[in-house]
DNA sequence: GTGAAAGCGCTAACAA
DNA sequence: TTGTTAGCGCTTTCAC
């Protein structure tokens, strides 16, 4: 069942169907209306292998994620996919599990179908699979990589903002120890957030004590050593930020553990507002990153990649909000002692 | 860069070129080095749109699940597509948030796609859509419909044996009041295993209690809210069962929220055994549904339909074993004081 | 072992 | 407004 077959039987040509089934104005309405009933009296639906071999296009768009346990990515593939399926689009999602190996896997993979751009999520790239990427010509969106290029743009996420809020209301709650666990270092993603602390420290006025930065790993088991670490400390500090939410409940659950109660003895921030964050216990205080937003802006990246080709890619920026839950309270008078 | 100037540079033809590439044997080994060398410098790949226009298959396998922000279900896609990708294949993944207007949809998109299979793992689903995958000769396994046929195989949860281990397990402790909150009614999933829980009561010689039985929605807000039902019952339960871990994560929500502690006064089973289970406070208690045993069952059903075509489905079966951690204790003498 | 050649189903430029 | 036609890049007989 083709085309040629739906254009014998409508008694037309086979160029007719193909502009009916894209809504082409060049065909008589009369005559689209008849071969539309045709279609759907057949059941007829196109061989999209056909058109995409033919246009070199395939309406698919390529997503690389890191780790699809981290609930922050399916939810964003959510938000992503939703907004692609709408203008009648495709996904290919691509998981690298963390292995940076994946991630050329999964380029060449989406390069072998011709997909029409990508959003690179996965944060531990190096340049070579990206220059295969731009080689072919195909868009490339990534996030917090803040480079561009012909064809390569980047959605920045903008947590200096955030973490000003966070550190000023920290601040008024009469926190002035304050630590930090971030990811592994070397990766743009974590050193920007890293350094956005640092400066809104500084901004506040908060000394900077090295020993209160610690790495984690994005994951629950991260936050949970490292804050074990800070607990083991002489002096400890009395609110944590993390670099994400996981790494903010693996916090918690080493707090618990170590016997402190939270926000009674800390005070913990996470980052991104998972949907989880409201509802552990306590609901934690988190610098919201958006994710219908950050969806909406890595398909606008990749739709004027598109139109404009070759052209030069665009820094793009989305903002972090603070939303204040109940794991974060006054500083006790000394939450030293004990 | 096709083929064709690969296998001019190679000074060979296109086929030789395609054979080489397809580890065809029919190569000599010097001929097949040489072609190679050259797709390696050139780094050169087909494009998998003209194959598969050509041979009608994509190397592509569809999987539609219900709730990617359920765990569980990315925890699923990221064993089956470890096993996909390791044997050269891809994974569409769509996922319907529910509404089975959406299944339809991204059945016609694999299909336009010519997918090799299809894995459904949203159970609310109707005949129709099922229909055009069977008249396309598109194998499709469902997950816990309990029906077979010509190209369309069954994964069913085999809950009846874990629901014994758990009865059972919670007579031992002391239990006798034991409620069950499952999912909405006439989903085959949901009736299963609330059939199995009836049956498992009744070996256990355990009366069964209509108003212990209450409809959650497989998420949090759902077993949080029937967990409140129980709660404003004279004569509560001392242990509830439930038809997945976030709605058991619900009900520990709410047992919580009315100023009841588990296990103290409530023993809480769930089941799937997502990663947060083991993370949440207490641990969950659960019967564990293998993901990777899952996923190559639904990958095993996959390739035998494609080996035998239009072969008859087969029905097959995965189990659930019980995972006893700190949501579950003995029985208090009289759970419903205070 | 290797090459020539005929399409797979669709699109788009051109013709009518 | 509609039809004709030439491929898109690959696979796969069939012939050598």
């Amino acid at each position: 069942m083709g085309m040629r077959e739906i254009a014998k039987i409508a008694g037309v040509s086979s160029a007719t169907v193909s502009r009916v089934i894209h809504g082409s104005n060049l065909v008589k309405p009369d005559t689209a209306e008849h071969v539309r009933r045709i279609i759907a009296e057949m059941d007829f639906f196109p061989d999209n292998n056909a058109s995409s071999l033919k246009s070199g296009r395939s309406s698919i768009y390529g997503v690389i994620i890191p780790d699809i346990t981290n609930p922050f990515f399916p939810e964003f593939v959510k938000s992503f996919e939703n907004i692609v399926v709408e203008s009648n689009q495709e996904l290919l999602v691509a998981n690298t599990d963390l292995y940076a190996t994946r991630i050329q896997q999964s380029i060449r993979r989406m390069l072998m179908r011709k997909v029409d751009g990508v959003a690179l999520l996965a944060s531990e790239v190096e340049t070579e699979p990206i220059e295969s990427l731009i080689k072919n010509r195909t868009p490339l969106v990534t996030m917090d990589r803040r480079k561009v290029g012909p064809g390569l743009s980047d959605v920045a996420v903008n947590c200096s903002e955030g973490m000003e809020q966070a550190i000023r209301y920290l601040k008024e709650q009469g926190h002035r120890k304050i630590a930090y666990i971030g990811g592994r270092t070397g990766i743009t993603i974590s050193d920007h957030r890293l350094a956005s602390f640092k400066q809104a420290l500084k901004n506040a006025s908060i000394p900077l004590r090295t020993e209160f930065i610690r790495v984690g790993d994005y994951r629950i088991a991260g936050g949970e050593f490292a804050m074990a670490e800070l607990l083991a400390l002489q002096d400890k500090p009395t609110a944590i930020l993390t670099a994400n939410d996981l790494t903010a409940m693996g916090s918690l659950r080493a707090i618990r553990e170590g016997g402190y109660s939270v926000p009674g003895d800390f005070s913990v921030i996470g980052f991104d507002d998972i949907e989880m964050s409201d509802i552990v216990s306590p609901a934690l205080t988190t610098l919201r990153l958006s994710r219908p937003d950050l969806a909406k802006t890595f398909f606008h990246a990749l739709e004027r990649a598109n139109e404009g080709t070759g052209e030069m890619g665009r820094q793009y920026s989305v903002k972090t909000t603070l939303v204040i839950r109940n794991s974060t309270a006054r500083a006790k008078r000394s939450a030293e002692r004990r």
